[in-house]
DNA sequence: TAGTGGTCTAGACCACGAA
DNA sequence: TCGTGGTCTAGACCACTAA
């Protein structure tokens, strides 16, 4: 169901088509009629399996929706479940400035839960990098995240980036999946101090394990003040 | 891209080619071939658009990979993001008995957020169930929901069923999307009494707004306790 | 070279919805 | 009744893979 263009470039019939339709029918409000297969099958003088393998495309993408008898019309939009997102994105949602201060930034050896978990061996070299993340100034988290530092040559030199997940998707690394793990517990006197909160205050200790492909690329332990965090979660498709 | 049967259930073409090549591959290795296009073309003695019209919806299901020039194969299963389940279910994927035991069953009127939530006006008819959740006999959850009465009439009289989606289920609206939202706090006096605790330690707190279609079915309240459980949450898709 | 999936044609009949 | 999407046919040529 991919483009594989051929040579030059020329589009197939069918990618023609199903772009047409997409900058048609992009930005109508749910509802909205798209153009029916036979008219298609005029407008471009193809067959109609052509039309409908270019309509499936959009249909499965969730864009249209057919009603029998009908017609095909602009889907209203699905209900999905979340995103997999940074710290950085998930403060820009919330319409909040995400800012880091690098406490530590340094080559390791992997100790045998991060080895685990980042799919090395003991001993392996990972890279360390402890931040304080404040939101418009107000500290928020403490993460200790965990790289595979033979994935990312040249991440320590580099400078640090703002945003971990962009630097992740410059090298095409970008998690496409992850696990976390959620629960809470008192906070630590260090935590305390650096989240500037009350020592023995409930915090939300989070832990994740990001994936791109097949490739652990993150392994990270975050603790959040949980009077200014709430985590957020959708489930479930479509609805 | 549904079933609409015929008449008296006749199976439509490509519907008994997909079921027949799904039964073959199912419990296979992934990497295993799946049936040429041509052979089933002749075993079934159909077009060829109608053994791909049945291929393809088991590549969008994502049971099947198609590798041109290869063949079709079963594909690896996709990493996913979590189900929307319930606590019971939860429960028994971590190998635990879930059980409960009913505090309060009654019909209450709406209060402001319970009727905004439940997508209802104030004042109106709910059902408010309040339960102390077990798993292997050990205290874990402390969990109010409110569901609307209108949706599920004579819930109360019917006797309560040991899970809430088991029983929506039976009525249609089994929850297919839910937003919850989690968040860290100390436990009040009444829920440490309840879940076996000493006031004040570090508890979970999670709210779920669950909709099956477009209705609100269920917005829920709970309290875990954070030494017995561990929330897990994958995120992404594919992979 | 033989087999595979990807694309495409030019028709056909059906059930269903709206007028 | 007419237009819609749903199903289906019996071919065709292409690019690609593997032997």
């Amino acid at each position: 169901m991919d483009e594989l263009l051929v040579s030059e470039g020329r589009a197939l019939k069918h990618v023609q088509v199903r772009e047409y339709v997409r900058s048609l029918v992009s930005g109508s409000a749910p509802g909205s009629p798209a153009p029916s297969e036979r008219e298609l099958v005029h407008r471009f003088g193809v067959a109609r399996m052509t039309v409908r393998q270019a309509m499936d495309a959009l249909v499965v993408e969730g864009l249209l929706e057919r009603i029998p008898g009908r017609g095909t019309f602009v889907a209203r939009p699905r209900r999905v479940a979340s995103r997999l997102t940074s710290f950085t994105e998930e403060m820009s949602r919330r319409g909040l400035l995400a800012e880091s201060q690098t406490l530590l930034a340094r080559r390791e050896q992997a100790g045998p839960g991060v080895a685990r978990a980042l799919s090395l061996s003991e001993g392996d070299a990972v890279i360390h990098w402890r931040r304080l993340r404040r939101a418009d100034g107000v500290p928020m988290c403490l993460e200790d995240a965990y790289l595979n530092e033979v994935l990312i040559p040249g991440f320590l030199q580099s400078g640090m980036p703002t945003s971990l997940y962009d630097a992740l998707g410059a090298r095409g690394l970008r998690p496409t999946w992850a696990e976390d793990s959620i629960t809470a517990d008192a906070v630590s006197e260090e935590e305390a101090t650096l989240l500037e909160v009350e020592p023995g205050t409930a915090v939300l200790r989070h832990s994740r394990r990001a994936l791109s492909g097949e490739k652990v690329v993150e392994v990270s332990r975050s603790v959040y003040r949980s009077d200014r965090f709430t985590l957020w979660v959708q489930l479930g498709q479509e609805s």
